[in-house]
DNA sequence: ATGTCTCAGTCACTGAGA
């Protein structure tokens, strides 16, 4: 299984460049972030067209995540449990959720597609939403590796967080300053990795961004972050065989400022040329 | 100069979000 997340930055934007690339890079499944629509303005057609079937989750103009895949999509939930809301100028548990998170299982593989709150500026409500948002997902995915270990999970999608200071290549984003770098984002992070998942493109993928800013030729100059990751469960991770970011999806017409990343999975049961060993 | 991009609301712009 090829399984990819991208943030696309507005799916009817740039529906032509995501299908193309998922056709050419041969994509089973891919977890889409920012779709920036309601299901029923997602251009399901062109993912029907080549063969796609597309789990939505999509509630206004704003973030929305979506699932396509090769093979049947099941079990769709549009929120993890106790995944907290947020509305600006309301406080409190009364808030509404927002549309960044979508579950499906597609051939035995539990995958969410994750769009985590930017945060906007330290000291920002936001900015707490973010950090609960993280301790509630982490919550749900030590409850879940644990309840299922034998089951692949995977949490794919933007995070809006550098981990590592080799992680942020943009000078303008300084720690004590700026959001995606701050202690407790990145405390949240590694905390979310200890709950029973691990990066899984890292190892394989030790340098690279994943996001640049379209402003001030962030691109042209390479100042970017690596934001987009691939968490896996042990069941998940040991299945990995390959890992890549594409770095040059971003060049060209109308680029998302975030790149796909994409892994691939040995399963052991696929209909592949690989020999079955018992 | 938030110097770019997208979308809604309304119809050439502004506001919001990132």
């Amino acid at each position: 299984m090829r399984i990819a997340t991208w943030n696309v930055n507005s799916i009817r934007a740039r529906v032509g460049r995501t299908v193309d690339w998922m056709v050419r890079e041969d994509v089973d499944v891919l977890a889409m972030q920012e779709i920036k629509c309601k299901p029923e303005q997602f251009p399901l057609e062109a993912f029907e067209a080549a063969g796609y079937e597309v789990a939505i989750h999509g509630l206004n103009q704003w973030n929305g995540v979506a699932i396509a895949s090769r093979s049947p999509i099941g079990e769709v939930e549009t929120a993890f449990p106790g995944m907290p809301g947020f509305l600006k100028g309301l406080e409190g548990p009364d808030q509404p959720q927002e549309a960044r998170a979508i579950g499906a299982t597609v051939d035995g593989v539990r995958v969410w597609s994750l769009y985590v709150p930017n945060g906007r500026s330290l000291g920002d409500p936001h900015y707490t939403y973010k950090l609960d948002w993280l301790a509630a997902l982490t919550d749900y995915t030590r409850a879940e590796t644990s309840a299922r270990p034998e089951v692949p999970f995977a949490l794919m999608g933007d995070f809006n967080i550098a981990p590592l200071d080799s992680d942020n290549g943009d000078p303008m984003v300084v720690e004590g300053v700026s959001t995606h770098v701050s202690p407790p984002e990145r405390a949240a992070f590694f905390t979310l990795e200890n709950a029973g998942v691990t990066d899984v493109v890292r190892p394989r993928v030790p340098e690279g961004f994943t996001y640049w800013d379209y402003k001030q030729l962030k691109f042209p100059r390479n100042e970017g972050m690596r934001i987009d990751f691939v968490l896996g469960s042990a069941a998940f991770a040991e299945a990995v065989t390959d890992a890549t970011i594409h770095r040059n999806e971003r060049k060209g017409d109308v680029p998302s400022d975030h790149v796909p990343v994409l892994v691939e999975l040995a399963l052991g049961d696929e209909d592949d040329d690989r020999p079955m060993i018992f």
